[in-house]
DNA sequence: GCAAACATAATAGTATTACTATCGTTTTTC
DNA sequence: GAAAAACGATAGTAATACTATTATGTTTGC
């Protein structure tokens, strides 16, 4: 499977980009390497100029493959967010049972991150560790409403789409899917955050507790509405 | 009951001010018009030189009441959780039934805010937006561990703590009380971001069924831990 | 009533950031 | 082998987030 797979690629919106960085070597390296920088430092120490003496190339080249800083941002979401959508559908789509299959579902969604082989320059370990930290700071702008009507945040919209009809599948009565769709996304990275730098707001310490505290919840509130 | 408050006054970590802006007029109008001017163009283009101009005084005067606009958003976010535990703790302190407390609970931390006349300087409805749109921006930066360490979050660490410990009243065998409670308060405000801004991840979109979407899954959750 | 202490205002200056613009060189491509 | 595209280097700009200094007004104690 490893195999067939060797030749996809996450699609992302091309507003996103000035020129793909899939396209060239260079511009595979301002991600990849990118992405390390951001992880190690945070977002807000990031600049164009740290970014382009790591990869012994030059600010202005950087600039050729993305208009700002903050679009590289986005762009990194976009591929996070694309990638996942892209395990979720791999996981579940043959499991025919509603509830076995949001029970998957959920495991893919708030299961800690580990590196996919099937993606060579892009380190997903890292990446999580981004989008933990940096949470939402992509929609958290004066411009959010602008850039989503551009289609930016189209991927995550999709995600959340997708995951909330596998929550209406088990439960078609709970008025509520999307919301709660909406709500594990954001709160296991949330959780997440919690766990590594505020560990008295959490009691998911040991590895398990995460997954066992969503599935809960999840499950709790579905059967809940079911037996209404 | 407004009168035998009239002295209340919410307490802040002083570390996080130079000056107590509760201490002086010029202070309070810089809290005042802040919230104003962060509420209506966003936490990133506000400085200290705009507010400045708007209150009919000189950066250089703000500067010594507050050390940066990063600590100024520590500030009022502070300042707004500790009026939610505050509200928290008068709502509910008379109430001894366990469930009805934690309803009350839910009531008070979830329902849209509104403008309480007890504290005259702070637009409480304006600074919500703030804590809404800005969402957790003061936790999101490199130096998170080291503002913890300051202290800086403390009034957020206990609220969640006493809502934690409302839901394990209600069941006090379920193990992830804190972790639900985190959920709770960060979910809500996330909510309320999608219902302004991307609406099609919510169904909470009539007035009501974002308390109820909470008040179904916390008490759904709680009850199924019971009935194990 | 007046000096000391304090609060505030005004101005100038600095380092950094987030870019833009220009131009020269290298690499690719047909 | 010429044209086009990509890349690198340098310089420059406007805004930001401050710091430093000095001047002006205001309060307070005696």
């Amino acid at each position: 499977m490893q195999d067939l797979l060797k030749n996809l690629r996450i699609v992302i919106n091309p507003k996103v980009f000035v020129k793909d960085p899939q396209s060239s070597d260079l511009g595979q390296r301002i991600v990849e390497q990118g992405i390390q920088l951001i992880s190690e430092t945070g977002f807000e120490r990031f600049t164009f100029r740290k970014l382009g003496e790591r990869i012994g190339s030059n600010e202005s080249s950087i600039y050729r493959y993305f208009e700002n800083k903050h679009k590289f941002l986005i762009y990194l979401n976009s591929w996070y967010w694309g990638w996942m959508e892209y395990r979720l559908v791999l996981m579940t789509n043959s499991i025919a049972d509603p509830r076995k299959r949001l029970d998957k579902a959920l495991e893919v969604l708030t299961q800690k991150v580990e590196a996919d082989p099937t993606f060579a320059y892009i380190d997903e370990v890292a990446l999580n560790n981004i989008v933990v930290n940096e949470h939402f700071k992509p929609f958290l702008t004066a411009e959010v409403d602008q850039e989503n009507k551009e289609g930016y945040f189209e991927v995550y919209k999709r995600l959340v789409g997708r995951f909330g009809q596998m929550i209406s599948a088990c439960c078609p009565q709970y008025p509520y899917a999307l919301s709660l769709a909406s709500t594990v996304l954001s709160s296991s990275l949330h959780q997440y955050f919690l766990q590594a730098h505020f560990p008295s707001l959490t009691d998911c310490t040991d590895p398990g507790a995460h997954g066992t505290f969503f599935r809960q919840l999840v499950f709790s509130t579905v059967t809940a509405a079911a037996n209404d």
